[in-house]
This record gives C-alpha cells, sequence and structure tokens, in this order.
DNA sequence: TATAATAGTGAATAGCGATTCACTATTCTA
DNA sequence: TAGAATAGTGAATCGCTATTCACTATTATA
C-alpha cells in the first residue's frame, strides 16, 4: 500500500528519528537506507526526495546531537546559580540522555562518523569544543566565585568531566542492564567535586 | 610476483599487525580483507589460509589488545609498590599506548565490535571488567595502606581512572595533532590524587 | 476544477567486499 | 629426491547497499 504523501519538513524529521533509533539500537554502520526507509513507511527510493544522499543524514543527525547537547549546558545556566550546581545538573542530564538512548555516544566514538567527509569531522569538532569551553566557562566562574580551586586548569577539568560520562557509555553499551547509571553518578559525583571544590 | 611461501605463524602475526596498524589509521570499518592482503603482500584469498573469516581477524585483535592493555597492569605491580605510584604507572602507559595507535580505543570503542557475534562482546566484556577489577584491586590495597581515602567506592573510582584515558582517546582521534597528551596528563593527575588520596 | 508541484513506487544499475574453488608453486619430510 | 603438505593465485560468485530513473498518484494552488 501506497504511503500517505506528506510534507518534506515531516518526513525529514521522521527520517532523522527512525536512523536514530537504528543508530541507537544497532550502531552507526548497521545504518542503511534501507532500514529507515522501513522505519519510516516508505519505499527506499522516495527517501532522496527528502535528503540527497546517506551523508546528508549523518550530516543531520550531528545537528540533532549538537542541539541536544547544549540545550542541556543552556538549561543549566537558567536553572541552576553557581558553577557546582550547573556542573552536577549537566551531568545528571548527559546520564538520563544514555539512558534514553545510547546513539548519542555511538555517534560520537563512531569512525564511520569521522572517517566521512572532512565536513564532518569539523562539524563533529566543532561540538564537542563548544561543550568542552561551555563547561571551562563554567568552570572559570566557579574559580571567580570562589568555590572552585584557583590551581585546576579548566581545560583539562572539562575533559575529566567528560570522563565521568564517556566509560558510564561505553559500560552501558558493554554491560547492558546491569550497569547502574544512578549508583555511578551517587559515587562519581561526591569524588569530582573533592578534586576541583575548595574546602570550606 | 608470487610472495614466498610462509609459514602459517608468521602471516597470522603479519595479518594482525596490518590489521592493526588499518584499524589505526582508518577505524574498524575501514577494515576490509583486500585492504590487509595488499599490506601484508597476498592475494585476499591467501589470507584464507590463516584465518577462516574476518570474524577471526577479529578476535584475535581482540586477543592482542587484551594482552597489551593487562601487561601494562602487570608492569605496574612489578615496578611499582604503592597504590597510587601504580596507577599513576597504569596512566602514563595508556596515555603512551594512545600514541603509538590509536586502534586500541577505536576498537573498544566501535560498534561494529561489539554487534558480531555475541562471543565477541563477551570477549570485551571480559577484557573491560578483568582491567577495571584489577584497577580496583590496586584501589583497594591503597585504602588498606592507607594512602587512598577509606570514602570511596573502587568500582566507580576505577571508571573514573577510565575517564581520564577514554576523554584523552577522543579527543586524540578528533583534534588530532593539536590534542597534547603529556600536558593531559600532567593536569589530570594531581586532580584524580586530590579526589582519591589521604591528605596528610 | 485544471494543472503544476510534490511525494511515492518499483525496477534497474553499479560497485564493493567477503568468500569459494580449482589450480599451481613451494617447502618439508620420509 | 619423490611425494605429501602447505601456501599462494586469479577468476568467479553472491549478497548487500546506495543511488538513479521513468512513471504514477496525490496534494496544493491559481
Amino acid at each position: 500500500m501506497r504511503a500517505k504523501k506528506t510534507n518534506t519538513e515531516i518526513r525529514k524529521e521522521q527520517i532523522l528519528l527512525a536512523a536514530l533509533k537504528i543508530i541507537g539500537l544497532q550502531g552507526v554502520n548497521a545504518l542503511s537506507i534501507v532500514g529507515v526507509a522501513e522505519k519510516v513507511g516508505i519505499v527506499p527510493s522516495a527517501l532522496y526526495r527528502h535528503f540527497s544522499s546517506k551523508e546528508e543524514i549523518l550530516d543531520g543527525i550531528l545537528d540533532l546531537m549538537r542541539e541536544k547537547v547544549l540545550k542541556n549546558v543552556q538549561q543549566a545556566r537558567l536553572k541552576k546559580h553557581n558553577a557546582l550546581a550547573r556542573l552536577e545538573f549537566i551531568m545528571m542530564r548527559h546520564l538520563a540522555l544514555l539512558k534514553e538512548s545510547r546513539a548519542l555516544p555511538l555517534i560520537l566514538l563512531s569512525d564511520a562518523m569521522y572517517l566521512g567527509t572532512s565536513a564532518r569531522l569539523s562539524k563533529i569538532q566543532e561540538i564537542l569544543e563548544s561543550y568542552l569551553s561551555a563547561l571551562s566557562a563554567i568552570l572559570k566562574e566557579g574559580m571567580e566565585e570562589g568555590s572552585i580551586r584557583a590551581d585546576i586548569v579548566p581545560e583539562s577539568t572539562a575533559i575529566m568531566f567528560l570522563g565521568m560520562i564517556l566509560p558510564a557509555a561505553v559500560l552501558v553499551n558493554v554491560q547492558a542492564p546491569f550497569f547502574n547509571l544512578e549508583s555511578h553518578a551517587a559515587n562519581v559525583w561526591p569524588a569530582f567535586v573533592r578534586s576541583i571544590a575548595v574546602i570550606n
């Protein structure tokens, strides 16, 4: 049966979401045009009405990811009002993101992603850099506030912050249901605080 | 011209090393039988005299990686005699490993790896688990020694330790020559120590 | 409502990559 | 040194996947 004719804007969204689901379940390499089309409910060739190539779909997914990640950072700024609270908020949100879909880490870690066009590599660079520099900015503010030690290196500390999330992502992938994100967060956060906070 | 007839044991090694180089340069997905055969200097079909399938090559590579990683841990036990020194040694060795070849992280993070056979998934689980439990063991010893705080959770701390290395691996891949592993180590290690060491 | 624009279809193509196989050359060993 | 193993070769196959295209159905618009 023929699929209902649907506006490109909507189909584009559907396609990206379908692709995201597939990636979350089976990784970037398992992403195929046929698979995506099936999930959307159209025929593979119809997909080319909305995206001119598979590459373009991957680019679109990266844009989605950028939004999700940076939105968390903005939210932290709005909802929390000191450096440590903001960082904790971001950490919790990111771990939650992991639970919701494994797609994000699979994408950022996939060789398929940064071995494609060089345009895609720079897109990934940009996402990582803006994320890390947002973290650095929060850290610097904390240093000025006096809540964060003056002798840390913000850039490296931002990477350590990532270090609470990335390994969790890997373990979620590998140990599947046995790895407990909540207790990971509960154990790891105080240790991180200890290494950067000023002692009262 | 015909390749010299060479003993299987030697060829197996050559094949695994060639595969490793390709992975380090271009990722797991770029690994092809043709590519490996070319690098070894034989014809693709000849490869099947030594490995019955591509899967078997991937398995072989995992075994290599297990050795490399666990050797570092053993060396640490031999050469250093307290928990913190051992951990620092392992960290430095692993960062050095990253410089030598980007293959290891690309393998452990590749969806291609753990979306293959379930046998391979359990192999990866085993490597990760034995690595993490070796770290935990060192941490526990440190707690008994009195050099490491009694209120940390060894298992989570082991994951945080990984958190110094994994993000570095990603940044090496993404930012290529601009990311400085040495200064990363220099900045990150004292912060880690601060979060786990007993203050004198 | 006529018609232009838009979206969907199915068949065909093209290329790549893993694997098989019959055959040949080389090495080992009895 | 003869013959059995062993390793290498090139051609062929097979399946998978992205992409194209001519055609059709549907929607929007003038």
